[in-house]
DNA sequence: TACTTGTTTCGACGACTGTCGATACAGGTG
DNA sequence: CACCTGTATCGACAGTCGTCGAAACAAGTA
């Protein structure tokens, strides 16, 4: 097909998509709900933290053990940092035997990477 | 000089690059701070609207006439949305005779959507 | 069973956030 | 000057958030 005439695109096809660059075309509503409750969950530097270095650890997981230590808060404290990701579907999480391990969601990553494109070459 | 030596990344070259995808290296405390308020300021479903309205505006550049539209909150709520994405560095704002103009600076996008790049084709 | 270790949940507290109406400020027009 | 429009600031209020200690839950060991 020819895309001689321009596309014409409604708010909620973007808030469908919602994985273009946000610079394209506006933001429909439910999708910047959502992707404002992924955001909040990288808005603090405990959980900033917690998730590269979740991401940077071998294997690609850490166990909760792992992440206690680099911290000055409380464990209770880490522990709910790790469910307010997991519930944002930034990380998955499953108990083996004593102990709990945590891995990064690469598609939320990317999601929220891709929507941040910024046309840097043109207008910048 | 040469670069024959492989580079040795610490902590604090992480913290002060900060543009990094922060799944290859734990993210420093100070680095962690500074990319928790950026985020912050995309933690909230107007101003992430706010934001993709603004950028892919005619132009590349929107007055606060245009924006006051489409959201159901009083004008000082728009007012003060803005000064967060200002105050967080992620636009940029002119006054031009009776009207504000507010831009989008791709540099902290692009800073942003680099951090998030994950390896989604080797891990997920 | 009792005990230990790893992790989550609970309840509380102070601090911060989003929102509003009222008000102040900036700039144009008559 | 007075007046109007566009935008920012102020002060207040309800709601949310990050943090803690205490307690509960999960799983292994003796």
């Amino acid at each position: 097909m020819s895309n001689l005439e321009p596309k014409v695109l409604d708010q909620d096809e973007a808030a469908v998509a919602c994985c273009s660059p946000m610079v394209r075309e506006p933001l429909g509503e439910a999708a910047a709900v959502d992707l404002a409750k992924m955001f909040k969950a990288l808005s603090d530097p405990v959980r900033l933290r917690l998730l590269s270095l979740i991401a940077s650890h071998e294997g690609g997981e850490a166990c909760v053990c792992d992440l206690t230590g680099p911290f000055d808060v409380s464990q209770p404290t880490i522990s709910h940092h790790l469910k307010v990701l997991r519930e944002a579907g930034l990380v998955g999480s499953e108990r083996r035997g004593t102990w709990v391990y945590y891995w990064v969601l690469p598609a939320a990553l990317a999601k929220l990477s891709a929507l941040l494109q910024a046309p840097t070459g043109e207008s910048g």
